[in-house]
DNA sequence: CTCGCGATGTATCGACTCGATACGTCGTGA
DNA sequence: TCACGACGTATCGAGTCGATACATCGCGAG
């Protein structure tokens, strides 16, 4: 069943852990975590919310009351610029989607997990844009997993570069060269990422954690 | 028809013009080609083979004869590392696929075209890896397209994102900025590969094709 | 020598996904 | 007033992938 596409349940699955959606917002929030890596239609959101529903890992609101907690941050910066003040009174027969237990109880075992499954091409994304809610060791065997994973794949294709290079025209070697290009880009990135989270783990340990309060990549520079 | 995947049959085409191939060689040399972007499977190879026959675009030839020029260049490469001299006689019963005159023709068209199809996403590889084949504005038409593309698509993420930034975690927004600078590397990538044909366009207008011959991206420094 | 195994080779199937589309409400501006 | 675009749920056709089936060949190990 190519998976059932883990991924989506994932990101799912995830963003409902911060609070209840409906359909609509869901895909735009989905589209927005996964910018500009993956996007997700309706004809896959649907089916997946349905089988969501079906395990019972997420249930269905009807008719989302308007309490203000949860739906001052979840439907209002839509239509901001052009509104900015509109829309508050009833909408319309939305379907709220809500984590149940095993809901919540599913995604920590999925976000603690660090196998191959995690830092593959598909995976390695949503598992990223959860980082926040996965703990310190679990990010860096993702990370280092996801390191391993890619420097494998430029080996492989160097090899098989060198052995067929004197076939190919210019414009393509360059589009090679372009692609090994980006994945060492990314590896380097791997590697600030790493080194960041090492020494937050370091300075926790040492109860400092006065230094470093945001910036999780430290922008690595990249010049020399 | 989600567009009949025009990338494969553009490079299916592309690669028939250099020389005749049976399915298997095509396969690898399609995922050579477009190498760390996009790769087919046979369930979407063999169907795209069947229907550019139907429409008469290419033609099987079975049971490819072992004619030394085209078979020379065609089938030996594969084994060469373990082999080295073998696999010589007859193989099995290939089939081998060949351009037709109206196949040339519907190439020769589509590499002649600009327009918006050209540098979306999915048609931007395959265009590029056959800009051997294709003339000098047109290569350079598509290049600044997708770049003005690009530019685009960075200008709406970067907006959004403007508009979204005090609700995601610093993980999320790391990603977001990774995705960013990436995109913003290919922009910078275009501009030395325009450049350069640029250049290369004045040189030849010259009549001055001395100084140029290799290197068609200048290997663009990107250091200062 | 012979057996298994991996590369070569053609081909299909089930499951999954996307883009387009249908249908409907609501607010806004010409 | 009425077209248009945002919101909102939902499905369908067609394209695509990964797995798999089947078959031949060269090879190295036992």
């Amino acid at each position: 069943m190519r998976s059932r596409s883990v991924v989506l349940e994932t990101a799912i699955l995830g963003l409902l852990n911060s609070a209840p959606l409906h359909g609509y917002e869901l895909r735009k929030r989905l589209n927005l975590l996964l910018g500009s890596f993956r996007a997700f239609s309706y004809g896959t959101l649907y089916p997946a919310l349905k089988s969501l529903v079906a395990r019972g890992l997420i249930e269905t609101t009807e008719r989302e009351a308007p309490a203000p907690a949860a739906r001052a941050s979840g439907s209002r910066q839509a239509g901001a610029k052009s509104s900015g003040k509109a829309s508050l009174s009833g909408r319309r027969g939305r379907i709220v989607y809500r984590l149940t237990a095993d809901g919540k109880e599913h995604l920590q075992t999925v976000l603690a997990s660090s196998g191959p499954a995690a830092w593959e091409d598909e995976n390695f994304d949503v598992r990223f844009a959860f980082f926040a809610q996965t703990d310190a060791e679990t990010r860096i065997r993702i990370l280092e997993g996801r390191r391993t994973r890619l420097t494998e794949r430029l080996e492989a294709v160097r090899e098989s570069a060198a052995r067929t290079r004197e076939r190919l025209d210019e414009y393509t070697l360059e589009l090679q060269r372009h692609g090994l290009e980006q994945v060492e880009r990314e590896v380097r990135w791997l590697d600030g990422l790493i080194t960041t989270e090492r020494d937050r783990a370091l300075g926790r340990a040492r109860d400092h954690s006065a230094g470093v309060p945001g910036a999780p990549a430290q922008r690595n520079k990249e010049r020399g």
